[in-house]
DNA sequence: CCCCTTTCGTCGAAAATCGACGAAAGTCGC
DNA sequence: GCGACTTTCGTCGATTTTCGACGAAAGGGG
């Protein structure tokens, strides 16, 4: 309970920032403490920087990871762009990058894209390639978390059962580690946002509708990776409005950005996709607003059955949809609140996400900090073990 | 990780039950193992009886959990009646006793007459008071857990606030744990019955509607310990039956037992409540047989979406209606199959509660069992330190 | 400027853990 | 039936980890 990892732990949490105060949480004896620290400081995990503020003794010695030798990189691919992001161990960004790319021209070429710019952010920023611990990685489908296997992802055509870490491997000393975005999303709420909710559901209102599902602090993958698909998920009011997946009435055909699109182009404003409804509705055209909101009702439909069912303490909306939050969330509380049992919803939450459009690439380098700085991956780094090589983790 | 808590949890799950069995699967020395061995058993905790069959060599000396020293008891509250289980430590049953009894006369009655059972129990089994360790308490309806008090249960007045673990504090030497019941049936089920899933969810079907949630291998209580509430989920399919919690077209308005009842009595079948219904159903009375399997169905609509969201290996169906698995099961398993994900559903297993009428009281002991084993609780024994008084726990 | 407080490093003492050894208790082959 | 081999288990000294006391460092307050 008390290995040297643990104190790690202590210290990135912010939970103790000196020795004295890891002694005092711990339990452990100032000794002791100190010799931990000194192997974590030894192996460049920590460093001391400055000294604190003294109350009324000698001031203490402030100890924090060492950002400076300790990086990861966060990747965010959806279905027509790709962004990478550097980030050091402690959670801050250094640099990062969008660009334009089509999930469908499949893993040989998206991969390449990724290395290529894992490089030239490390070059822009300066820091040295053996500083990259782990590498996570949010894409828009089903994932097999423990072998970073895309499991027949509906628009990632080509990457069925692609061993994603394995492009890495050998060449590289980091981990790897992939997962459904919807749950990158979620982890970067949950640690950059301003949420900080043991129970938490991040729903992403894009071209579909997805849900990252944070239970008692962790993320819940369900048995096969495939929980929080909530798109296909029959919406009670809604009529028989047919669905890609065949059934009808799934909430992603009544309130997903496609969805949406087409029904404002039928009405004679053309939108191509979610995105450009949401610009509709932040310009203010009428007919978007109504049926954003309408969207919001419609997902509020079935959020009120999983709030009863799950008992979060908050909601966060993200997603190309949610760019305009009002009519959304509006929709989506409105339903919330008239549907859900008292006791479930007097201290909910529904708030738009706080994490801004990196949200999935920085909760993608959370995933990787969150694998680095886990106390069995530290005591075993410094037994002397070397981790595993660089493919699937966990 | 390998504190004297963590053997004994490895000889409690059946993980290892020699010495050498231990220090294999610890990494620890044999002596080292020995030696907390020995404390275990100076506690009473663990106990060698046989010597197990020899594989070549000296035949190892077999350790168990010392269950003739360690008991606790288990509590089932329903609506109308009272079980109380007295299990050893292993999790065997030794005595039970279901009585009539209604909730509804308030606390002080109950709890004296749960006291009153347990030590009648005791007698019975000739094991002296002091070796009950914990007593779990499942009650039907949400509760605090960490403080064991019902908060504002639809069908328990005069319980809201209610301290239980207060009514034994200082008069026992044993902790209390309360719990919803649907909690108490799904670890019944995890542990007791058939299915072991790490991700289960466990469907009570009465008079009311819950669902005890079992993610990632523990209990998943939601914010407010009130998840699982999944009987005013509004269904996809039916209608604006009203329901009396003042909306419409709720599952519980559905398919719950006095729905079913009071429309069994409208068609000229007189019904009292859910337990009627499925007597009927069970002596083959067609109009009561149709009505489950409708039952089903709405229970299944709501499934089938809960299926998407949180991916369960396993679903589990109890409760009176459960009675009659047939028609209702089939009515179930028919949605889900239809409206769920592929991916969700292909190893998804529908079964009806393999622990019986007597699956809330064996879960409610193992609640308190899984207390009393905690391995943070061991090495706090162990330690010397004694336990917190006969009140609320973790 | 001296006393008090708090932090931190050091070092011998205490405790926990390990590893080697030998005895116990069986199987297997001749 | 007997000896060689295997596996388990207890013991005990050696090693490693952890603790606790001591004193020095570094600042605040009167």
């Amino acid at each position: 309970m008390n290995s040297p990892g643990d104190v790690l732990d202590l210290i990135s949490r912010g939970d103790a920032g000196t020795r004295a105060e890891l002694a005092r949480i711990t339990g452990l004896a100032r000794s002791t403490i100190a010799q931990r620290v000194e192997a974590l400081i030894a192996h460049g995990l920590v460093e001391e920087r400055e000294t604190g503020a003294s109350t009324g003794g000698r001031p203490p010695r402030v100890l924090r990871l060492n950002t400076d030798r300790n990086h990861v990189v966060g990747v965010d691919l959806g279905a027509t762009h790709c962004r990478v992001a550097l980030m050091d161990i402690g959670g801050a960004l250094l640099a990062d990058r969008e660009d334009p790319l089509l999930i469908t021209e499949g893993p040989e070429p998206v991969m390449r894209h990724i290395e290529e710019r894992m490089r030239e952010l490390l070059a822009e920023a300066g820091r040295p390639l053996e500083t990259v611990k782990a590498v996570g990685i949010g894409v828009p489908g089903p994932v097999e978390f423990a072998t970073g296997r895309p499991v027949n992802p509906p628009i990632m055509p080509g990457w069925h059962e692609y061993p994603v870490p394995a492009h890495f491997a050998g060449r590289y000393d980091f981990d790897v580690l992939v997962d459904n975005d919807v749950n990158t999303l979620a982890l970067g709420e949950l640690r950059h946002g301003r949420t900080a909710a043991e129970n938490l559901l991040f729903v992403k209102v894009g071209t579909g509708i997805g849900c990252g599902i944070i239970a008692g602090g962790r993320l819940h993958r369900g048995a096969q990776g495939a929980a929080g698909d909530i798109g296909h998920i029959r919406v009670p009011g809604a009529g028989d409005a047919p669905c890609r997946c065949g059934n009808t009435g799934c909430l992603e055909a009544v309130a997903g950005g496609g969805a949406l699109a087409a029904r404002l182009t039928e009405a004679g404003v053309p939108a191509a996709d979610g995105r450009a409804v949401a610009a509709l509705a932040a310009a203010g055209e009428p007919l978007a607003v109504r049926l954003v909101r309408e969207a919001g009702r419609g997902i509020g439909d079935v959020l009120a059955g999983l709030v009863n069912f799950f008992n979060p303490e908050a909601i966060v909306v993200g997603g190309a949809l949610a760019a305009v939050h009002e009519p959304l969330l509006a929709g989506v509380r409105e339903v919330i609140y008239r549907r859900s049992l008292p006791l479930a919803t007097n201290r909910l939450t529904v708030a738009p996400s706080g994490a801004g459009e990196k949200g999935g690439a920085l909760g993608a380098g959370r995933l990787a900090i969150d694998h680095v700085l886990a106390p069995e991956q530290i005591d075993r780094a410094l037994a002397g073990r070397a981790a595993g090589p660089a493919s699937a983790a966990r």
